[in-house]
RNA sequence: GCUCGAGUGGUGGAAUUGGUAGACACGUUGGACUUAAAAUCCAAUGUCCAUUAGGACGUACGGGUUCAAGUCCCGUCUCGAGUACCA
């Protein structure tokens, strides 16, 4: 019998299918175990082997958590709201519902390109996803609990006092009560304060406005990251670099009305929250350093009209954020950022030419010419003093452009002893720097370590360390009513609107300006049909483009623009008809919740998911993905799970119990050197040849810089004018250069060489290509790069389980090395992990009368033996090594190393020979998670009709591992010269008499006596001297 | 700049608490089988010296602690990831 692995996975894929093998339930005696995986956005290009190593893991991970007797969730679905179906929309007019269908499902697209699909590329690694409870951000029945739990946003609060959200209605009868002075909430800082008389006096409308500063949900005039080219906003984690994540386009600072989410009310607790989950170190960090906490003071600093007069009551205050309140008596200045609006109020009349030039040259430089030339010192007096709420001495106001609108409130206290941009801000300008530091030399630089800092010159605070200094100030600043203790964040609040048509539409329509919710009742509110993806012509979203999207509020329906009059008519009662919101959700909306989804399954069109399925499943266990999610969905989820937890929608406030980041899967890049001709006389003249060297000339021609060889000059003219180029031209060339071209992966075989022929058809330009060999091949350049079909290095799933089979690429993929590490893939590997499911099958196909293990071309096709005979010692320890490694590499999710264990169990059962079920059968359980399809077939050869994932784990029993004798390193000062098999109940004493004895161990002192014998039982001996 | 992580044969990597460095696999070389190839099997394979026996060196580099260091400590270099005028 062969191992016919394709017909064994296609089988057992069916079987799986149709069985339901691996759909949970949600009513078991079992422990419950969620196993999850951030799942996929489909695109049009499909899988290639770097997206399934995740995938691969949590299966691993899931199908033995079944063996160890869990009822196990493991779903599947896809995020399949996003920006390349659109872009494929505005292109080719494809429908993305239709786009993403075929994406997921496979087929046929309207440009008559073959796509595979996601699903079908899925099922034939094997996975033990519970297909059942599949989940698609982009279907109106997920959707609507998105839009629902937008709504809820819009209709909650944070109370500070309880530290959590609540109803909006809560604090509206706190204000129709008490006003708004003894709420404490968190809401914009322009909210202002007034009584319940005031409140229960303001119209509606002014009421709504002032509810828009409170709710967690709020639309707000607001900078955002515009991005032209692509025409949307972005939020702050979709930007690296200055330039859009997607496409590498401009961002621009713009202000538009927008849907924002109040994330920044969490920031204290989505630091707090990561104590208590089980991420990587480093993935908190992210998260830590993008909320940014930073503690210290706010101070407020009066603004003198002019130097002479003291300031007044009725003059500006400015205040700013300062985390050493400590060095208060070092301030010489204050900076504003150019931004501010305040800098125009303050400015006097003789700056103000100054002042405005400077403005217009900052807010000329992008973002990210300010964020590469920070060497660069620049900044403008405004004329302008504020008072020193202690000394009462008039600073000077400057404005600068390292001083951020963005960061606390875009101006600081400048103390130029203690910060170094302060520093070089003064030396430059020529502003004084006072030292409030004892003992401590600020002539060349700032001092900035709090641990060492003794405050002088500094009044009331002489004498104190850092920490009883800012103590004392906040305590005197809070005294004269010029500052407090406070505590702030860089987290931003985030931008939910995007004006993009493939996201989810906003339950919202506007009456006078003022958003109003569509009841929940009503949802979802489905995307319209438009004929173009594109923004209207007047810059509105897509969906300006819909003529079906207002809001009748009689019917409750979505109805024709034609019915909408925005404005009331003198004298009539208005229709009620209203417009629809234009933008629609970011991508992240879908992906803040859709782990609880999985959870239900019975009951979906009726809940987000029911109460039920919520307790019993909990929060995920265990979720698996890529770090890169560490600012984005990875801390929106986190917020969105905090708030559905404080409204009592769900009992968890983390999702993720437990994280593991999976490494990329680079690809290796294969080149071709092509020669090009080069005239010097006019640089702009390169000719490019169809000539292409291999390696190793490259290589030598680039080490010898061996450009002006005659060989290569003939070729690159004789091929000029083969194409027919002017003979003037060619008379021009005097040298020559090599330019790297990527050539596509599939057509290189393992020891570097290049199939010519297939070369030569893979593009049109290459059809003549001509090689210069080396020993009759053409090698190639090899380069590990991101995996990307630009590169022409990826390398598809399908491919390899179509040659090698599904179990092989699952088994190589977790070998290739530990699974949070960056690792380049090389196919040339994988036979050896192909070999051993080879030499495994092997185990189980003998015949009693062809010994296994034997010659060749024999027990390759012996049936399918197994004995039921007592097995050896050695078959059991074999075993129970086998058995003890693999479970303590899967809960320490170090898979590679189990997969070298099954491989040195394989070798040695076959090396004992070993035919026993009693070895055979626990062993195929163990290796069932890895290789789940051999495993099923040997499994149901062996007589079982159950599918090997209802059998229980094996036990490991210590007893089988026993040894009697140890084999004893013997080291002479800590080098290891020979080894000594000796019994382990030697005593200290026993084992040196027995080794001080041994010839070798008189030929290696050679006469000498040792100082000390170092003898630790069990481990090793070494002897000193 | 700061934070975190890493650096081990020709290659991917192993060594979980300081105790035989290089498991397992790829590749390479040699051999068996075969008309031949593929497949399969066997053997060798860190580097250097030595015919052998054996010896020296060896986990980025330089120090240190220890009977013993890839592992712990100090310093340096290189690479990767994140982040950045954050007051």
């Amino acid at each position: 019998m062969k191992y016919h692995f394709n017909d064994i996975e296609a089988k057992w894929q069916k079987y799986w299918a149709e069985k339901g093998t691996f759909h949970a339930s949600n009513d078991s005696d079992k422990p419950k175990y969620y196993v999850l995986d951030m799942f996929p956005y489909p695109s049009g290009a499909g899988l290639h082997v770097g997206h399934p190593l995740g995938y691969i893991a949590s299966d691993v991970y899931a199908r033995y958590k079944r063996l160890k007797g869990f009822n196990v969730l493991h779903p599947q679905g896809y995020d399949s709201f996003g920006l390349p179906a659109e872009q494929y929309a505005i292109q080719t007019g494809q429908h993305p519902a239709t786009t993403t269908k075929v994406n997921i499902e496979g087929g046929v697209d309207n440009q008559g390109n073959v796509i595979a699909g996601y699903r079908n590329q899925l099922d034939k690694i094997g996975f033990s996803f519970d297909w059942s409870r599949e989940v698609r951000t982009s279907d109106p029945n997920y959707y609507k609990w998105t839009q629902w739990i937008f709504t809820e946003l819009f209709n909650s609060w944070y109370n500070k006092d309880t530290d959590k959200a609540e109803s909006i209605d809560t604090l509206v009868s706190a204000f129709a009560k008490a006003g708004n002075t003894s709420t404490n909430a968190v809401c914009d800082d322009d909210t202002p304060t007034f009584t319940a008389d005031e409140w229960n006096g303001y119209s509606d409308k002014e009421q709504q406005e002032i509810l828009l500063k409170y709710r967690l949900t709020y639309l707000a005039e607001t900078e955002v990251n515009w991005c032209p080219a692509l025409g949307t906003v972005l939020a702050n984690d979709e930007i690296v670099n200055g330039v859009s994540e997607r496409g590498g386009h401009t961002v621009v600072r713009k202000k538009m009305t927008q849907w924002s989410m109040r994330i920044s009310a969490y920031a204290e607790r989505l630091i707090q929250g990561l104590e208590g989950i089980d991420w990587s170190e480093s993935i908190k960090e992210t998260q830590r350093n993008w909320i940014g906490k930073s503690v210290g003071a706010s101070v407020s600093f009066k603004v003198k009209p002019d130097v002479t007069s003291s300031a007044v009551e009725t003059s500006p205050v400015i205040d700013v954020f300062t985390t050493r309140p400590d060095t208060i008596f070092g301030v010489s200045f204050m900076t504003l950022a150019p931004e501010l609006d305040l800098v125009h109020e303050i400015t006097t009349p003789e700056q103000k030419e100054a002042v405005e030039a400077y403005i217009e040259s900052t807010s000329k430089r992008s973002e990210r010419e300010r964020m590469a030339d920070v060497k660069t010192i620049s900044g403008v007096f405004t004329g302008a003093y504020a008072e020193h709420p202690f000394t009462k001495e008039p600073i000077p106001i400057w404005i600068g452009d390292y001083v951020l609108a963005g960061y606390g409130t875009g101006a600081v206290m400048a103390v130029p002893c203690g910060d170094q941009r302060d520093y070089d801000f003064a030396k430059k300008f020529d502003i004084p720097i006072p030292n409030v530091f004892e003992g401590v030399d600020i002539s060349e630089e700032a001092f900035s370590d709090k641990a060492t800092t003794v405050i002088a010159n500094s009044d009331f605070l002489n004498g104190l360390k850092y920490k009883k200094a800012v103590k004392l100030a906040i305590y005197e600043l809070e005294k004269i009513g010029a500052g407090t203790g406070k505590t702030n964040y860089r987290l931003r609040d985030a931008v939910f609107s995007r004006q993009r048509y493939w996201g989810e539409p906003f339950p919202v329509y506007y009456v006078d300006g003022m958003p109003q919710m569509i009841d929940t009742k009503h949802l979802p509110i489905e995307l319209p049909e438009i004929e173009k993806y594109l923004p209207t012509e007047d810059g509105e979203p897509p969906l300006g483009r819909a003529d079906v999207w207002s809001w009748d509020t009689k019917t409750n329906t979505v109805v024709s623009n034609d019915l909408c009059h925005p404005e009331p008519v003198e004298g009539q009662e208005h229709n009620g008809v209203y417009p629809l919101e234009l933008n629609t959700m970011p991508g992240w909306a879908g992906s803040s919740w859709y782990f609880f989804r999985y959870m239900e399954k019975a009951q979906r069109d009726r809940v987000f998911a029911s109460k039920e399925a919520l307790d019993y499943w909990g929060n995920v266990d265990l979720y698996i993905g890529g770090s890169e999610h560490g600012t984005g969905h990875l801390l929106y989820s986190r917020f969105w799970v905090k708030f559905l937890y404080d409204r009592g929608f769900v009992g968890v406030d983390e999702p993720f119990q437990k994280m593991i980041n999976q490494g990329m899967i680079l690809g290796t890049s294969a080149f071709v050197y092509r020669l090009s001709a080069v005239s010097i006389s006019n640089k702009d003249f390169i000719h490019a040849t169809n000539i292409f060297v291999t390696k190793s000339e490259f290589d030598r021609i680039t080490k010898e810089k061996d450009f002006n060889n005659k060989k290569y000059i003939d070729l690159s003219k004789k091929s000029m004018k083969d194409n027919g180029i002017d003979e003037k031209e060619i008379s021009k060339i005097v040298g020559y250069v090599f330019s790297n071209i990527h050539a596509d992966v599939s057509l290189i075989n393992a020891s570097d060489e290049l199939d010519i022929e297939a070369f030569k058809k893979w593009r049109p330009e290459f059809k003549d290509a001509e090689f210069i060999l080396e020993d009759g091949v053409y090698k190639v350049g090899r380069e590990v790069e991101k995996m990307s079909k630009s590169k022409y290095n990826v390398v598809n799933p399908d491919q390899i389980c179509e040659q090698y089979g599904a179990d092989t690429l699952r088994m190589y993929e977790m070998f290739l090395g530990p699974l949070e590490q960056a690792k380049p893939w090389n196919t040339a590997g994988i036979t050896g992990v192909h070999n051993f499911l080879k030499k495994l099958w092997k185990l189980y196909h003998s015949s009693p009368s062809a010994p296994k293990g034997g010659t060749a071309n024999v027990d390759g096709e012996n049936a399918f033996y197994v004995s039921d005979e007592p097995t050896s010692k050695e078959s059991l320890k074999t075993l129970h090594k086998t058995i003890k490694k693999v479970e303590e590499d899967i809960e320490n999710f170090s898979f590679n190393t189990s997969v070298s264990t099954f491989m040195i169990a394989g070798n040695e059962l076959a090396a004992q020979k070993c035919t026993s079920r009693e070895i055979l059968e626990p062993l195929l359980i163990l290796l069932s998670p890895y290789a789940p399809h051999i495993a099923e077939e040997l499994w149901s050869k062996l007589g079982h009709t159950e599918s090997i994932s209802e059998a229980s784990f094996p036990i490991f029993d210590a007893s089988h591992l026993v040894e009697s004798t140890k084999n004893y390193p013997i080291s002479f000062n800590g080098k290891m010269k020979f080894t000594l098999e000796l019994p382990l109940d030697y005593s200290k004493d026993q084992i040196e008499e027995v080794v001080m004895a041994h010839e070798k161990t008189k030929m290696y002192l050679d006469g000498r006596t040792p100082k000390k014998v170092i003898i630790v039982p069990g481990k090793i001996v070494n002897i000193v001297g």
